[in-house]
This record gives structure tokens, C-alpha cells and sequence, in this order.
DNA sequence: ACCCGCCACTGACATTTGTCATGCCCGGGC
DNA sequence: GCCCGGGCATGACAAATGTCAGTGGCGGGT
């Protein structure tokens, strides 16, 4: 029997994953989460064999759930499962110790495969999103530009970036300015989305 | 036997609906759509009792495919399922005869609830969403606004705004501030978010 | 010790943007 | 017929934005 984690801040999606992969008879769902931090806690009280991440949660979001989970938990094994397959993601899921990548456009039976696969040793990863996300290489952006970013895609002013980070009106406006070369973008606005769009947030 | 269609772009989330549906003794799922047109025309290829649409597809929305669900096939009963509870969706879905609206952190069992009660003729919905959607009331933007904003969601210079559109700078311009003091932003960019937040585009 | 990259800031500059007043055309309601 | 709202446009103006050059501090390599 692979004993089961199921982390999605969606109680239905989540519930049907659980009902779906409980139909599996050699699967056994133990737990289940609805943000990072109840996951990591559900890891520790169940220990399970493979926790199922989703990225976006409140709070604690799955790619730092997993870090955690992956240095204090090293005999769980953990598969990322996410909407967008943002090769930013990948990148930052395979860091943190991931074992396993699957966006939720996958055909349903690879789900079960992959929990399969990891549970015995192996790594699930689809490959042309592995292939974009090495092609594409790292986040080119420093550490503050992503913070201005980050900021930025509220929609707000450059004055309220500044202050929300304790900055000067003209640096934002510097590491903007620089986020926009890195990203090829003419706004602000846009560099944000083409930000987000890699996962580089 | 209650006979269900399901219309979601995610596979696996689709799949996973479909087997939790599944083991309910009075309910039969007999067929899948990944996308608005194919869920019409599944309506038509099964006439089932209930279709439960996702809102976010490729090409033909939900929305849109719920309305033309309703006019050409007003035996089938739809359910609009979305990820996002926003006001405008709950306002569209209704406009366009859907009988149901459900948000995907609804916890499990209230799934196949919802399928029952519509297909015995009920309407279900998210009291605290409907009070949210009447006491904010319609969308206030004019077509022409929300054509601009949607153009704007992109990120792009107001030029880029106004080529895509086929009007001059000054135009876009216009539409752009009074969208902005209708949405009660202080940028483009934030009455993008805020449109889109509530559902308005 | 030296260089280099990142961070933070300043000041200046040319554009872009948001706002406002004004005008014209059209279609619907009274 | 008249008025009103919406779409489209122009022109003008203040403010915000993006770009650039230059300064200094800090820490990590070699």
C-alpha cells in the first residue's frame, strides 16, 4: 500500500483527487491539506510515502511547503501538482527537492502512474517543460527587481511600491526600469506578466 | 439515473470530478467536454439531465457555451463551476439560465447535492456570492470600456491599446480614465485587476 | 588589495499617462 | 422636435513613468 498526502486549497478538486486515486487498490489516501503549513503538519503526524502538492495555496505556498517537507521529512517523497506549467515552477519544485511535476492537464491515468513511479524510487517530470524550463535558464532577475515586481503587479503607483518597500520613488523606478530590459518588456505592466507567466515570482 | 455531463479544461480535475460523481448510486456520467464547443456538442450527442461547466476554457467559455446550452437545449439543467467566485460570473451564469453556481472550495459532498437538487428543479447557489453580486451591482463599464481594459490586461503602451483596437491615442485615453474613475483605480493597470477581479471582463 | 555585481540613491531628461474641456455624430426615449 | 448618453476625436496641461549617467556602500571572489 503507498500511503497518500493530497494538498490543494480547492476542497473539491481536492476531495476528487482523493476519491479518484482512493479507486486505485494499491493507493491509500491518509491525509489530506489545505495550505503549506497544515501539509507540512500532515506529513509529520502521517508520514506518508508521497505527499501531492498543489502550488498555489494561501499562506504557505506548496513549492516552500515541499523545501520544508524535503529537509525535514526527507523519506517523503513529494510530487508538485500544478495548473500552470510555468517552467519558473519546475525549476524551483526540482531545487526544493520535488520528486515529481504534473500540471492538471494531464490525462487522469498518469496521475496514479506518477505516485506509482515516485513512491518507487523514480523521478516524474514531463519532458518538454523540463525542456523549456532549461532553455529558458534561471531567473534573470535579481532579488530586489523581483520584490519591485511582485509589488507592481497590484496595479498600484510607483510611490506606493516605494513605500510598501521602505524604497526611494527613483530606485524602484532603477530596478523596474532594469526588470523591464531583462524581461523585453515596454511597461511595467507588462514586464509583471511576463514575469508571472515564467514562474519567476 | 440523474445523467451528467462534465465540461472542465483540466484533465485530470475533470477526471477526478467525473469518479467522485461516479460513485454516487443515482448519478451517471456520460460524457466529458475540455472546452466550450465540445461540451454543446456533447449536449446534443447525450441530452443529460445536468451539465456542470467550468467557466475558464479555451475558446468557448462556459459562460458563453452555458448560454447557448440554454437556448438550443433548455432540458439540459447547467451547473457553472469556477475556481473564482467572482460577483460578474454569478450575475452572467444567471443571465445566460444557468441553474446552478458553485465554486471549487466548496467541500465535496456539496457536489453532488447541487447536481441533485438542480436536476429536481432547484436552484442552487452561494448565498454570500449573491448577496456580493446584488449589493455591487451590474457592471458598470460601457462595452467600448471593457473592450480597452481587456486590451489593457496585456500590459501594453497605450498605442499598443489603441492599434489593436482601431481607434486613436486620445480615445483609448478616454475610455482608459473613465474606466479608471468608474472602477475607482489609479491606474490602468489597477482598474484592469479590479475589473477582472469582479468578473466585469 | 582589487574587481565585480547588487543594492540604494540622486538628478536630469524625454515620453507617456491621466485628466479635462470641447466638439461632432448617432440612436433611443420623451 | 428635443434631449441625453455613448462613441470618437482633438488639444492642452500636470503628473507619472522610463531611461540614463553617476555616486557610494557592501560583500564575495581571486
Amino acid at each position: 500500500m503507498i500511503r497518500v498526502l493530497i494538498a490543494d486549497d480547492q476542497a473539491l478538486v481536492r476531495g476528487a483527487l482523493a476519491s479518484m486515486l482512493g479507486l486505485e487498490h494499491d493507493i491509500e489516501i491518509v491525509a489530506q491539506a489545505g495550505d503549506g503549513d497544515a501539509a507540512v503538519a500532515a506529513v509529520a503526524a502521517h508520514s506518508p510515502d508521497v505527499a501531492l502538492i498543489d502550488v498555489q495555496m494561501p499562506g504557505t505556498d506548496g513549492l516552500t511547503a515541499a523545501a520544508r517537507i524535503g529537509r525535514e521529512h526527507p523519506s517523503c517523497r513529494v510530487i508538485i501538482c500544478t495548473t500552470f506549467g510555468r517552467p519558473g515552477y519546475l525549476a524551483r519544485a526540482m531545487a526544493a527537492g520535488a520528486h515529481g511535476f504534473i500540471v492538471k492537464d494531464a490525462p487522469p491515468e498518469q496521475l496514479a502512474d506518477a505516485v506509482r513511479r515516485v513512491a518507487a524510487g523514480l523521478r516524474v517530470l514531463d519532458p518538454a517543460l523540463a525542456a523549456e524550463s532549461l532553455s529558458h535558464g534561471a531567473c534573470p532577475l535579481t532579488d530586489r527587481e523581483r520584490d519591485v515586481l511582485r509589488a507592481a503587479v497590484e496595479g498600484g503607483t510607483i510611490r506606493d511600491i516605494a513605500r510598501s518597500l521602505h524604497l526611494t520613488d527613483g530606485t524602484v523606478r532603477n530596478h523596474l526600469s532594469s526588470a523591464i530590459g531583462k524581461t523585453g518588456a515596454r511597461t511595467r505592466a507588462e514586464a509583471a506578466r511576463i514575469a508571472e507567466d515564467k514562474g519567476w515570482l
